[in-house]
DNA sequence: GGAGGCCTTTGATCTCCCTCAACGCGGCGT
DNA sequence: ACGCCGCGTTGAGGGAGATCAAAGGCCTCC
């Protein structure tokens, strides 16, 4: 079992201890002049294909962001859902929490994605959102989101599109951890991170990881020693190189060939 | 694996044999006067909490109501989404393809469930929906829909509800699939069978099985003669009652507490 | 009503991944 | 600088569930 995440600290701010159930702390950061129109994730996030007046109104929109440190919970089970977040900077974690504290990984989120989709339903978080690394969020107030969608139908088609595509990828992974061999669900792993640092434009081939061995386990359904030993095979065979966090796709060739064999 | 399925075939109409990727038959039968405002799954379906006027906007856009057979497609993966369906009657599985052909399935939906969310994003269908026995769902246009929800508020917040909700439920088969043993995944899976049917008045005790143990198993993670001996044992143990595809839970709390149970 | 096919059950064996264990590394705080 | 703790690696052994196999039941379709 991991130890309960750090309290959330926001930039500039005093840090205060936060309980289970307690709202995340906003605190707006408007000095550092932070606008849609000229973030670097734009074209990823809610904003794309908007033309520049309405990214405008998604600017007036975002009323805060907030800075979070490795470890810090942007929100917990449980919590009111009443915003979405955009990833600014860094990346995030979410967690599903059984009855008996069991922890399941439901996601990686990196730059321009968007996070806390699931809370629209209930009105309150059913999983955890942690930071892996020194991280910044957009906060979305939902309703004014909303209102605005209401007004502007290609932030409405865009705000569907991001719940739809989670849906989709949720279902991806259903099927990774329902019917795919160990190998298989690194594979798929792998492959999937190193589409997403293609499409941010990043090295699609080197990247550090920034999960532990057993955060990864924990969303392929693995236990961190079959994550370990894998990883080692896969260097042995020359698919990978690996030292720690530090990964090097070799073969992604090979690597797409090992998603879908059967024995 | 199984058997392609049979091709789709609407009430009162011919039956034309489908092949994949092409857009699901959508048949008009409006003589039959079905209204949301007098379908009985009107509480549990997208009109839920609406006054009768906006009920009645609703009703205007649901061109066309379609007919299942058991084993009928109403849609596979890479058909065009433009769409989404309400169940009225029946009910139907959704399944993910991997590359190779393995099939997993996404979900069970029945009475007043809304599915082909997971099309929106990409414009296709990412998964195939197909009927568990004699269907009928009500054909949502999307885009007609987008345009109604930015008139009706409410409308509009129900559809993000049935979006974060389907996303809320997969992340729990995610948790399910990724950490639970296989006694716990039935337990769950019947447990979670039982609230639906008492949400939608039928007995949460009782109740026959649309699908094959086959079925089951994919959804759960598991194989269909590890779910042929779990229903076995937990009839040994009083927890429930099975003949074939009738079931009766005995012992609710008993059941409840397999899951979360370590060892 | 009979035949065939699909579904289900149950047994025997196997295997992949988990569990338990030990050790090494590296970063962080004192 | 040292010690500590979290993280990662590797080995040995075990077990939960998969696989292989066979037989019986039930439903559907001639």
């Amino acid at each position: 079992m991991t130890p309960p995440a750090k309290s959330l600290s926001v930039a500039f701010g005093a840090t205060a201890p936060r309980t289970l159930g307690a709202p995340a702390p906003v605190i707006s950061i408007s000095e550092l002049k932070i606008h849609c129109a000229t973030c670097s994730v734009r074209e990823l996030c809610l904003p794309v294909g908007l033309n520049s007046e309405e990214v405008a109104q998604i600017d007036v929109l975002v009323g805060a962001r907030v800075r979070l440190r490795k470890g810090d919970a942007l929100y917990r089970v449980g919590d009111p859902s009443a915003a979405l977040y955009a990833v600014r900077l860094g990346s995030l974690k979410t967690t599903v929490l059984a009855e008996d504290g069991r922890e399941q990984v439901a996601g990686y989120h990196m730059l321009g994605d968007i996070i806390g989709l699931d809370g629209i339903g209930s009105g309150h978080h059913g999983c955890q959102a942690q930071a892996l690394e020194d991280t910044e969020v957009c906060v979305l107030p939902f309703e004014r989101l909303e209102d605005l969608a209401r007004d502007l139908p290609p932030l409405q088609h865009n705000l569907h599109q991001f719940l739809s595509r989670e849906i989709t990828r949720d279902h991806n992974i259903m099927l990774l951890l329902g019917s795919m061999r160990a190998e298989e669900r690194l594979a798929v792993f792998l492959l999937n991170l190193s589409d997403r640092y293609r499409k941010r434009g990043y090295s699609s081939t080197e990247f550090v990881l920034r999960m532990t061995r057993e955060e990864i386990g924990s969303y392929v359904g693995l236990k961190l020693e079959t994550v370990s030993r894998l990883f080692s095979r896969f260097q042995e065979e020359g698919l990978i190189q690996v030292q720690g966090r530090a990964v090097k796709l070799l073969d992604l060739t090979a690597l797409k060939r090992i998603i879908g064999q059967r024995g």
